[in-house]
DNA sequence: TTTTGTTTGTCAACAGTGTTGACATGTGTC
DNA sequence: GACACATGTCAACACTGTTGACAAACAAAA
């Protein structure tokens, strides 16, 4: 042990979630590996579990991790005034998801079930669900636009965001639209299908 | 050697890609092992190499055999005669999605470039991109709708449709519509925003 | 303070992985 | 038949996730 170092870390969970976010974040999950991370936090790989049951469960942290941070940027989301809620969560939405494809990969990829990331998911945490009812809400009393077709408005936006950023993040389609228009585009198809 | 095989298997290649399928449409790719796909087919791990490069190119290859799949599925789609090409081939799409759930997500996951997968694809196999142009195309010719709108048209298609088949996978968004019915209504909201 | 128990770390081992280099065995060609 | 070449085996490497046995630090009770 060297010297300096108590035998106990202290906060020994939190280190390891960071470590193995930056580890994601440049290589892609695919490629973390749970005594890589134990390696860089300066501790034993056995060690990592007495704080995550699994390699997964770490990762699932890491994911619930990404929620936190996907939903602060919706939050945040800038934009005029003018420009409705909903254009400035999608185009917080494109530019996460554009930006950090690798914790994206994970986050909807399919490796931790979602389950297993709600361990993770701290309290208060808005969901991006959650963000898109609020501007759905808000657009929709704005608008006379036929409440039958406020049904299932979540999913629509969701999946067209998603689609769009996943079909872009893996260069299976070409950019039909600059990056930064990205969210613009699909809000402006997805309203027209709503007031048509 | 067990008697009866030959020290040469004939059509290895073929084999460890069948086999290689089988395993990932089981388990999934994260759980596809190079070893144990070799062990299947009665051969050593080592073998393998020969044929495939990597462990990500005979996932490469299996994922190009997907795509081969997708698009057959697509051209074969049913339904009515009175019904558009585009809502048959979304149909198609959809049902694949869900049902082949781990092959999709080889395909969509971003564990193989599309580069890599670009090399084990068949020469006459249509992409789904394709063929969505074609569906689109014939769209625009029965209806009088602006052209403007015909543009990212395919881009609009496919995330949309990717975006809800991902979603449902994974389990992140609740079923606001039979899964039977999801190519539909993915479709009656695109129609709803090109005509608007 | 000493004792006791619990948490949290180390260590050594297991089975399994991807991959490679050296060698062996076939197959096809002059 | 001799040769080259393609294609298999074998043994080894470094690495992984995970576990069980032990050790060190801390916290509470005596």
């Amino acid at each position: 042990m060297k010297k300096g170092q108590s035998y106990h870390h202290g906060d020994l969970g939190a280190a390891l979630l960071r470590e193995a976010l930056v580890q994601v974040e440049t290589s892609g999950a695919g490629a973390m590996s749970a005594r890589a991370v134990a390696r860089a936090v300066g501790v034993d790989a056995a060690a990592a579990y007495r704080h995550y049951k699994d390699k997964r469960a770490l990762l699932a942290a890491v994911s619930a991790q990404g929620f936190e941070a996907l939903g602060q940027s919706m939050v945040m989301g800038v934009g005029g005034a003018h420009e409705s809620l909903l254009l400035r969560q999608a185009r917080a939405y494109v530019s996460f998801g554009l930006a950090r494809g690798h914790l994206y990969r994970l986050m909807f990829g399919g490796m931790v079930s979602v389950e297993q990331v709600g361990e993770f998911k701290a309290q208060g945490a808005p969901s991006p669900y959650a963000l898109l009812t609020q501007a759905l809400d808000a657009l929709w009393e704005n608008h006379q636009w036929a409440p039958e077709r406020r049904h299932g408005a979540e999913f629509q936006t969701w999946s067209s965001l998603h689609g769009a950023v996943s079909l872009r993040l893996e260069g299976r389609a070409a950019a039909i639209v600059p990056d930064a228009q990205l969210g613009a585009f699909v809000v402006e198809g997805l309203v027209r299908s709503w007031k048509g």
